[in-house]
DNA sequence: CATGAATGAGGATTCATTCAT
DNA sequence: CATGAATGAATCCTCATTCAT
């Protein structure tokens, strides 16, 4: 148990430093593979029916260690959410600069599609429903999925007031509504994508999509 | 054993027939009753976190009661989520005459969105997404659901290739994908009801969503 | 509820013995239909696999009813097994005249069998090994089966004392002994029968067993 | 996630290997430890009125930890009986090469009873009557008591087939009945002994009992 | 009393979490 | 820290018993 105690008073700063790094660094790939075993578990059966143990096996840990990088399940799902919500914010902030309203909605589009189709679906189910999916769970307000929905929002209300106000989209209906329709198209195909199997080509659908939201089932 | 004398036959037959009335009565009473409070407590819960004896202190009776009407958990989501499709379907089917499908499918947008009005956004939630959180939650095929949803997309489908066939709606998407795309506009509309609290009005939605998915978002 | 309170205020006394009489018949014509099906049942299934419900529908009585005759499973068990043994024990008093003690021994074993015979196994089974069973089911010493067991096993061990002294059986081994080893060999041939599926011919295996008691397996 | 430096991996691997052997040990000595508490408690109580929870108490682990080491209780009873069954068998086929059938049977007789002196009533009564109390429990068809039985029978009955065919036992009665009646008994003889609490001395019963079954009750 | 539904205590089992190694 | 077994609280379900009709 403390065979390895005069191994490790030796080394001096710098070795230590160094095994420092490799440390954090050997932690945070715990940390991701964990959450990658999380986002495919939790897709796959749902909350309550992952266990602990299937999220563990999954990442090829014991089920102890988990723990030593999550303070228990809830946290695990948390993390992995709000992982995915970042890098899906992150590249949403980066098309940012579209100058076109319209375009840059397209752009979004596209970007979560391409995500999902990246990330499997069953994370990224969650992904797109998590707020939705938490508050049949829970009635719980959770307080990140909530902020992670409400900042996308944000900036897809405020891209569709932007094309209200350049006349681009109709003004009969609020402009937060639209980002809301907009939001319950790409649910729909997401879902069906989802339930066929999820063959690739999702990211293509966003251009239809897109066009269907613009103008609509009437035949032109 | 036949220990009843003839002259006491009689009445005890009629005796025997009003108890029974009553009885099966009052069983379907409490049937009711142990839906209506699984539907709440499902609601506010989900499926995993209510418990039968949540279930069973709602609806007013013993733990034990509520297994003398169904074998088990699963049988009282499901009995409850067959009689809100039973019910909303039933509803659809008397709209089946109205000749121009495209009045067809508003109309049925509109019952679907009554009745969720009608019946709180608890339950209402888990009938319109019904499908998709069961596949989420367990990932088993629920023939249930599956057959509700099937026979409703049957119906909605067909009235969009009849639409498409009169050249009511554009044949560049594919009719079974409009009415998916349909029924992703009420999903949101419905999801983004229930977050505002379900506030009265719901059902007045139905036409401009109905609206919106003919002429989509662009400016007129 | 009380719209006979009238017919039966009438009736005289002659009237009410009558009734009273066929009341005692019907109760006493319960009391034993539930005790059959019992016997059944509890022989199908043993004490724990029976269901108090099985019992009443082998009856062909309400669930209710059978505790308008027995206080508890418990005593449908001990009246059941009570009533075995004193039919049993009946017959084998009736035998009790016979001067010769082995001649005796050999008439009980031959009433036994015809008694299983009669009773189905399982019921049978119980009542040959009720005192064992029981004393293995619960470590409860039963007075009732002990009661039984106790008179019975009285009279054999007399028998074979008497046999002893008349020199009719070894003295080597205590006559006590040589009883028990006698119920040990009625014990297996019981055993065996009742898996061959209780096959005609019980009753005719009491001499040949008798007779390997006395003689033994030795080649003559 | 290979995060061991080569250095490491030596010693880890030593290392490994002896926690791997001290679990092992570890594990069986708790499987030993229920297993055993299973006997008595079974015993004590019978299957039914065993709890899971007396088990766990009577081996000092926690409810839980059963359910490490046995699926279910069902397995917890077979275990512990399958555990008895293949001890005695084991020692009988030992003593398979005694040349004459008879004194074969008799050193059986011997070895069963040993054994049961050795391992307390409780469960040994149920070594002895496992299939039969089964049968009267569940009236499946349990293989595992099934199986012993019939290899324990098998050879049983062929001992005393041989010892037919010498002519060293009568012919008169087919030799599997032989062999049922020896086991009858033996089973007398084993529940008398249960009976007087276990005195010490059962063993010492083998042999008389084998010469009453050659001899019978019949004065010489 | 017969009936049959309501009751709720009891018990097997699961699994998130802890902890000794 | 990784490990993986121990833990025991929590929950579904059964069924003997009660009770209103």
């Amino acid at each position: 148990m403390s065979k390895r105690a005069t191994d490790e008073a030796r080394p001096d700063a710098g070795v230590r430093r160094v095994r420092e790094a490799v440390r954090s660094e050997t932690r945070a790939a715990y940390r991701e593979a964990i959450l990658d075993a999380a986002g495919r578990v939790f897709g796959r059966l749902g909350f309550h029916d992952a266990k602990m143990a299937d999220i563990a096996r999954e990442a090829g840990v014991a089920a102890g260690t988990v723990y030593n990088y999550f303070k228990n399940k809830d946290e695990v799902f948390h993390s992995m959410m709000a992982r995915g919500h970042d890098v899906v914010f992150e590249r949403i902030v980066a098309d940012r600069g579209i100058e076109d309203p319209l375009a840059r909605l397209r752009a979004w589009t596209s970007t979560v599609f391409a995500y999902l189709e990246e990330h499997g679906v069953l994370f990224s189910l969650y992904v797109r429903i998590g707020g939705t999916i938490d508050w049949l769970q829970k009635n719980t307000v959770d307080t990140l999925h909530e902020q992670a929905y409400a900042r996308y929002y944000a900036l897809s209300s405020a891209a569709m007031a932007e094309a209200a106000s350049k006349g681009l989209v109709r003004r009969d209906i609020p402009s937060d509504e639209l980002a809301s329709l907009l939001s319950g198209l790409t649910d729909a195909t997401i879902f069906a994508w989802a339930r066929a199997g999820c063959p690739p080509g999702l990211r293509g659908k966003a251009d239809p999509i897109f066009d269907f939201f613009l103008h609509g089932a009437k035949a032109p």
